[in-house]
DNA sequence: CTGAAAGCGCTTACAG
DNA sequence: CTGAAAGCGCTTACAG
């Protein structure tokens, strides 16, 4: 510590940081016309932005996120919180595939995701509370939506951007986007009882989801509609479950003819049991899920599914909270009454051989 | 627009934010001395140190991170920045899974997570550029590792907290961990020679992977050694390339009498061939995996992998990062050596019945 | 269209 | 152990 370099690594760095002070100096300009011309706004001639832009280029000036945010800019970050385990995480494909769908379009917008795993849903909020407070988000992306979620009113009333991944419902004033599941039950069911299908199950996901529930009530709606017999059967999470579930089933006195899964995984799961309990697929029983995978589609025989990527899920879940923000900067306060909307994804079905042994040619 | 409010909606926030010129009044010192006590550094007595946090408590005072960041502390971010498309990223299960254990241990710390997904090296290494130089993370982890990979000098020159997944050797002076992939081979070469193979497959993925070439070697070495016959099968990405090689396995002259593959989704998808074409699996072909999930676990017959789980990866990675961040502040700028040191993991096999029909119960 | 200034909320030497 | 001040790098009214 002999070197007097005190100047140089208090303060933000390592010292050599080119700043729009130093491109002020060069341009012959203050540094308040600097800001304008970079960000892109009124208050200074063409020629001269241009000049400033030139040289800002020339001396690989990179704007200081914590001095704009400093000064009150947006952060460019929108933060996502997980109340679950992270082993539990990571053995759903769909998670991995959505947080690639939201980087994606977050990355080309120059945000960043900043993610957080929590072990409540009291610390989820508490969490919330804290990034917003500490402006560390410009918004928030929620998932795992519940009936009467705690978060909703807890979000409402801290009125920042935020952007609810479920529904239709149960996520208050908040924007939201979902998936159709009702729509995507129909398709199931409805394909299934085309094809002769008179006693149909349901392995269903967590309890706790919304999207459960409302899976649920679609797929007795639609059984009694048709007048099918509908078999619910819960299974908790992940394939483990979902193969106890599938068990218990072939032991009932009248199997169903066909079973339909909250997940690939499970769907994967289930089969498994099926094949080693000498069941045809889909001979004597038909498989479907309400996720797709390309270990459902490889898997043999390919298992029929709804077709709605996760990865798109989490580009339109982006896209749709990158507007939110957008428009919450614009009016500062004031509501705007369009932000609420609420968009659904269409459910599209992917017919495969194991509801269809025509829909596989044999040299797939 | 009639209500003056131009000093609160400038700057950072809704205008009513608390920060220590705020607990510094209402405790009768200085905003230093509250900037000392809430850091938990030496320089005020106990007493008022007690007295400004008791303050702070009930004021609910959040720190900002802008202003820290812009007055030189820690960001509390680390970066993560990925050059493969969102889609394939989305189908790992190792992506997913990773990602959790990095989450768990950083949010643990306090620390966030910044992800970017690109589309080059060079875009990769152009954006730990601007990230360091923005002052934006505190240290980056790096995946993918390749051989001769050019991110590695990159980020040398750059001088920042790094820390490289994958190895051992390519990652030049940078901290690492790894998995031990010689060791897993050998794993898993000698469980299958011990079970009387004498001509062993193995199925690997892309080839631009380090540790892709590192198990090809330690594969051919170990067969060699071992005096038994070792095939290549290159099979690019995922469950498709997967499937295809494994029937062009089937269709050679003489078949192996065991498949290791790269990964879980790649062995799942290699057994829908083989129970396709009638194979049984361990009887005419053994099945064996890289990389452990669920749904190798659950799948009929349950398949023997490397039990190393990517979540714990991801724990083990953040741990190490966090030190080398914490050390590379410390010194501030000399360097240290002890932070340059690499760990392995430890890689474990786990037998299930794609290899050994007595390691399952029937009633597992 | 341009200049000069204040302010965002912290941290860190430097004097007392 | 405590006070007063400078500085981090921006943005944003406000005057000219």
């Amino acid at each position: 510590m002999t070197t007097s370099r005190s100047a140089a690594s208090r303060g933000s760095g390592r010292g050599q940081r080119v700043t729009i002070a130093d491109i002020a100096r060069r341009a012959g300009v203050t540094s308040a016309a600097v800001s304008l011309a970079v960000n892109g706004r009124p208050g200074v001639s063409d020629a001269t932005r241009a000049r400033i832009m030139e040289i800002a280029r020339e001396l690989d000036w990179e704007p200081s996120p914590a001095a704009r945010a400093l000064a009150g800019a947006p952060v460019l970050t929108v933060g996502m919180v997980l109340a679950r385990p992270a082993e539990v995480l990571g053995n759903e494909a769909f998670f991995g595939a959505f947080v690639a769908g939201l980087q994606e379009v977050l990355s080309a917008q120059d945000y960043s995701l900043q993610m957080k795993i929590v072990d409540s849903p009291e610390a989820e909020i508490d969490t919330y509370r804290r990034w917003f407070g500490q402006r560390r988000v410009d918004g928030v992306v929620v998932v795992d939506l519940r009936a009467d979620d705690a978060r909703i009113p807890a979000l409402e009333e801290l009125g920042q951007p935020a952007l609810v991944v479920g529904g239709p419902g149960h996520h208050g004033s908040l924007p939201a986007v979902y998936v159709d599941d009702a729509r995507a039950t129909h398709l199931l069911v409805d394909h299934l009882a085309e094809r002769g299908h008179r006693r149909i199950a349901r392995v269903a996901g967590t309890a706790a989801f919304l999207h459960t529930a409302q899976r649920d009530q679609a797929f007795l709606d639609r059984c009694t509609e048709l007048g099918i017999g509908g078999v619910l059967q819960d299974a908790g999470f992940g394939a483990q479950d979902a193969a106890v579930a599938t068990a218990e089933l072939l032991a009932s006195d009248v199997p169903p003819t066909a079973i339909i899964f909250d997940s690939d995984e499970m769907a994967l799961a289930g089969s498994h049991v099926l094949a080693e309990s000498g069941v045809a697929v889909p001979g004597d029983i038909a498989v479907a899920s309400y996720e797709d995978s390309p270990l459902a589609r490889t898997h043999r025989p390919g298992i029929t599914a709804i077709g709605r990527s996760a990865v798109e899920y989490g580009r339109v879940a982006a896209t749709r909270l990158l507007e939110v923000i957008a428009a919450a900067r614009r009016r500062d306060g004031e509501p705007d009454g369009m932000e609420s909307e609420v968009r659904a994804l269409e459910p599209e079905l992917v017919v495969r051989a194991s509801t269809d042994p025509a829909a596989q040619p044999v040299a797939g």
